[in-house]
DNA sequence: GGTATACTCGACCAAATCAGTCGGATTGCC
DNA sequence: GGCAATCCGACTGATTTGGTCGAGTATACC
């Protein structure tokens, strides 16, 4: 239950997918193109989201990735366990560790109740929470021709291992304050 | 709004200088010995904890710590705040950053969300709580003959510049699973 | 005044984690 | 075979964490 870019990334791309999915399988390069998280990054993220089954890989030409199940069925929570190594936020340790010679530490549950209450949250929201939330805000899906299987249109651009150093996005994401 | 062992330390020290001021003041090397957290790592954190008034200092021979203001009206986000500089948790910038391109970023209001559940829970929750918790507890405070200003005991022990490497508590903090 | 006690300040450090890249392998369609 | 796409693991640089150390300063007691 950590929460770190990864996390966010990981969420923004499952809404993108959850998005765009009713065209068949949506390739990472074009999520990395609409979110400006590099694809490299997105390769790693999206390995660990498949080995958890929240989505479903296609290979080769045509292929990409679907959502594993139900965009009701798949919590906020779900996608950030799967993606950073699932630790608790609080680890106070499973509640024989954080005992100090004999006695048991005294912010013990206050811990366990803080990571309860988040967890709880996280939980509570589900992605089409999310892409309904995207809808009502007025998001528009601009419908895309559905390509599928003639593969004629000479790729216009190739994302292909974008090496811009720092997407705005991501920019937005480590700068802050107070 | 960050929670690392820091934030932790600090709640629990503070928690032991709130059951133990009414002796006067306690000092960092007692709080130590108890809460098996170094010295120099206290010294560290009351440093910020007195920047951030709450806890006050006396120097010299009888001196000490003591809470800056009531315990009731001390509460746990203001701990943690005092110890970690205050970066927000879910750091999606300043309301402004998380544009990617125009479009506002997908999930700024999902973390933000968050972490409004995160600082509501930990400003509900005062020092003054937890301290009747632990009464509650039946933590019995081993009422130690009042010193004050008879420094005739030869110091039985020096617990200056304690050089554990970690103890069984610290351990116990990072040491975790699942 | 001397000395011991206790806080004060800031530099320093090692290890872990984060964020991200890269090279190459595999798979499948045309 | 060639291209499009996922797959995988090693690698890396920067930052953060967790903590130490040394050199002070202020105060109280003798």
């Amino acid at each position: 239950m950590r929460l770190t870019t990864k996390g966010r990334f990981a969420v923004t791309a499952m809404i993108d997918l959850a998005l765009r999915q009713t065209n068949g399988p949506v390739t990472l390069a074009a999520i990395s193109q609409r979110q400006h998280i590099s694809l490299s990054y997105l390769e790693q993220l999206f390995g660990k989201l498949r080995r958890h089954e929240l989505v479903e890989s296609t290979r080769g030409p045509g292929g990409g990735y679907t959502l594993g199940r139900k965009a009701s069925d798949i919590t906020v929570a779900d996608i950030i366990v799967s993606v950073d190594e699932p630790i608790d936020a609080t680890q106070c340790g499973g509640k024989e560790n954080c005992l100090g010679e004999g006695q048991r530490c005294m912010t013990h549950d206050l811990w366990s109740a803080l990571n309860a209450k988040m967890v709880d949250f996280l939980d509570s929201v589900s992605l089409q929470t999310l892409v309904d939330e995207q809808h009502a805000k007025g998001v528009v899906i601009d419908a895309q021709p559905m390509v599928k299987r003639t593969i004629s249109t000479p790729s216009v651009v190739k994302p292909i291992r974008v090496n811009a150093p720092n997407s705005v996005f991501a920019l937005g994401a480590s700068a802050l304050s107070k």
